[in-house]
DNA sequence: ACCTTGAGTCTACATTGTAGACTTAAGGTC
DNA sequence: GACCTTAAGTCTACAATGTAGACTCAAGGT
């Protein structure tokens, strides 16, 4: 692995979802928050294997959830980022942004 | 290659510093703005592979720079964003935008 | 017992990211 | 005009990330 190495853009999302989940931060919600920013169908395996991938790499923690399971079982794992985690995702937010810098005409986001 | 395929974190670099450059959106320059914005190096294999695949998928365009080359000669390329591109481009920077929406203070860009 | 449902795992492959050596065509310079 | 330097670009090969879909597991319901 590189030393820093910079977020794809799918874990980008996946850890802007946990932060913003909060302590509701569980696979399926993290799912949904992506599905309904990024307009697109996010599959289990995709989510799963990049949370593994993230874990891996210490950009994120979980642990099982402690509230009873709801209906079929298996407990939830509650996903945090991080302090390497935010760092790295701040970074790579911001080299966005820099480049974004003035072009909110273009982009649409002004 | 997937229908509205989402773009990878350094395609999105590339796009916006071709966009940001403007009419002088030359490969070595797009280097430099990259390198600048993300705080980290870019080799010359990495940038055109990315170049020549957002080419692939019709995401930029590119003519030969009129203007005499300066010393070393192979007259550089001269990029465009079309407007698939920056469709794709947009899409993409709003997930990031709509996820990041009030999380300014965790993220310190604000 | 058996079906349903929520959560998660595993396998396999496609796409993107990255490095580094190599090529090409001026211009200089002696 | 042989040779060095320099700017731009090409090519090869591999690593990391993205994605789909089938499969497992443990409640509950009926």
């Amino acid at each position: 692995m590189r030393e820093t190495s910079s977020l794809g853009n799918f874990e980008q999302l996946v850890l802007l979802a946990i932060l913003r989940l909060g302590p509701e931060a569980f696979a399926p919600g993290i799912r949904v928050a992506i599905e309904a920013a990024a307009a697109r169908r996010v599959t289990r395996g995709a989510l799963y294997s990049t949370l593994d991938r993230l874990e891996a790499k210490r950009y994120l923690e979980w642990r099982p959830d402690p509230s009873p399971a709801t209906r079929g079982a298996i407990p939830r794992r509650r996903f945090t980022v991080t302090a390497t985690g935010l760092r790295s995702l701040r970074r790579s937010v911001a080299a966005v942004a820099t480049l974004s810098r003035g072009l909110e005409g273009k982009l649409g986001s002004a």
